[in-house]
DNA sequence: CTAGTTATTGATTGATCACTAACTACAGAT
DNA sequence: ATCTGTAGTTAGTGATCAATCAATAACTAG
């Protein structure tokens, strides 16, 4: 957090400060960015949206972030690290609870979905994975990617079984965000894997 | 096509002449839409681009296509096209010159493969199931999967290796767009499967 | 040759948006 | 009381962009 606030500061000559306070209200930001990217996207989100979900004025955003960009990258690093810790939590819980890697696996698919799924984080994951035209994006996504995998490896040992959690993962984002579970036509239950919405 | 073009005249009042030669246009604009959309994405792609790469001025885009989410739609729609007859082509190749069902899905898998990396496919696949926010959009996506799943169904008949075709294939859209194949850490290996580009 | 249609463009516009500048309010510290 | 820094605002600017319009060029049919 300091050091990417550094990396900013030396990039850009913004003075961006640093108390308490706007730490804290960087992190609302934060939420809040990630919900409105989660839509839209890096270029068709507005800052003066994000300021309105954050309750601040749309400037103010450009004393806590140096640029739109910087702000998306940022939000990238925020749900990865809460993505990371709450993957870490649930694969432990589950591997405890379980002893076959087989349904260590489905525990793992479960973990990933109770997360992701009913909230903005997973459209937010996709729209990310397709701002990587922007460098500062791309850097930001790829270490993500670094993290999640370095967290599932620690419990699936297997690469072929972890290249499968993140395909299913992401088959599951694309499900969900079109709401494939409420229609009843066969390709649509055939990609859902039989699972239809209550 | 025909269909399409009937309903954008209803919804919205513009004359879209219908000719061979405005046809022929059409089709130029839409690889240039797939080829520009796929970097940038909906909101982050203009309208000037597009014209531009396709050889024409920005207004004329305007004749050609009521407004910008239906072109992007149209393009939507023009690759759907064009990846099921390759796929369903080089399926039925795979399936004659293969009998176990293990080498099917793997011959399966490079015909994605083959088809959609190193091209704007890839890329803008990504980009149409993000911009689902737009109702047009997510109904040609929709549409989009629904004949994908058809074609892939024809030849790999067990629901569970269909959906685990399409994790893959998307699994591998991030990683080719990511460049992970050129990153030498475990992470980018494990989640490039083992594969380095030459 | 003429009348009508289609193809295509340059110029423009109204709105939007990222980003800046300049100001206010208030909280300690001196 | 005054200085100083931080949190936050209102007001504003320049650029960009989707979409429109009016006009022209290039066909086509009789």
């Amino acid at each position: 957090m300091q050091r990417r606030l550094a990396a900013c500061l030396t990039m850009t000559m913004t003075i961006l400060s640093s108390s308490a306070k706007s730490n804290q209200r960087r992190q609302t930001v934060l939420e809040a960015a990630v919900s409105c990217f989660a839509r839209k996207g890096l270029y068709g989100t507005t800052t003066h949206e994000i300021a309105e979900r954050a309750g601040i004025s749309q400037p103010y955003v450009y004393r806590l972030f140096p640029d739109k960009p910087s702000l998306f990258a940022s939000s990238v690093e925020f749900v990865s690290d809460l993505m990371a810790t709450t993957l870490a939590e649930k694969l432990s819980e589950a591997a405890a609870s379980v002893n076959s890697p087989e349904n260590l696996q489905a525990a793992a698919h479960s973990a990933y979905t109770d997360f992701v799924v009913e909230s903005d984080v997973m459209r937010f994951l996709m729209q990310a994975n397709c701002a990587t035209d922007e460098p500062i994006v791309a850097n930001a996504v790829r270490a993500c990617y670094a993290k999640q995998v370095m967290v599932v490896s620690e419990h699936i040992r297997s690469d072929e079984a972890v290249r499968q959690w993140f395909g299913d993962g992401m088959l599951e984002n694309v499900v969900a965000s079109l709401g494939l579970a409420d229609i009843n036509e066969p390709w649509a239950r055939t990609l859902s894997g039989g699972l239809t919405r209550s």
